[in-house]
DNA sequence: GCGACAG
DNA sequence: ATCTTGTCGC
């Protein structure tokens, strides 16, 4: 299955279903790397996942893919909402100082809030949460 | 017809 | 994602 915007849960959702019964500990929450509800149908790859895993979902993006959103402050942490029309879908965090910023949104079984609450806890120091950046880590080999 | 477009 | 360019920390 070759990525196409809009449609990438169907390319990643098997290798994770496939990680998911390698894991000898059961997660409380997943945060996956890809939007949430923050999609044109409000079924990213972490809504997607957590769908049929049934686990709580976090989605974590570093690109917007719909919906708009005003200038986030320069300050770490600052954050305004991701809407789509009058319904917000997501927010836009500035998760230090001097990157881009990055866009949670809720996946499954999770609020908007809550999600955000989640990375901010989640960060370290740098530009994605700490759960994405091993994930990344060990993606790359490293 | 033109621009947008997660990883 | 991958590639390229610029800046930063060790």
């Amino acid at each position: 299955m070759p990525y196409i915007p809009g449609l990438l849960s169907f390319r990643e959702v098997p290798a994770a279903l496939a990680a998911l019964e390698a894991l000898t500990i059961q997660p409380e929450l997943l945060m996956v790397d890809g939007h949430g509800i923050a999609h044109p149908r409000r079924l990213g790859v972490a809504t997607h996942l957590g769908l049929i895993s049934g686990y709580p979902t976090i989605g974590v993006a570093k690109k917007r893919l719909t919906g708009r959103h005003e200038e986030v402050g320069e300050a770490p942490e600052s954050h305004t909402l991701l809407l789509d029309g009058d319904e917000r879908i997501g927010t836009v965090l500035r998760s230090r100082g001097r990157v881009k910023p990055i866009f949670i949104s809720p996946g499954h079984r999770v609020g908007h809030d809550t999600a955000l609450a989640w990375v901010v806890r989640m960060l370290t120091g740098y530009k994605l949460p700490e759960p994405t950046r091993q994930a990344d880590k060990l993606a790359s080999n490293r």
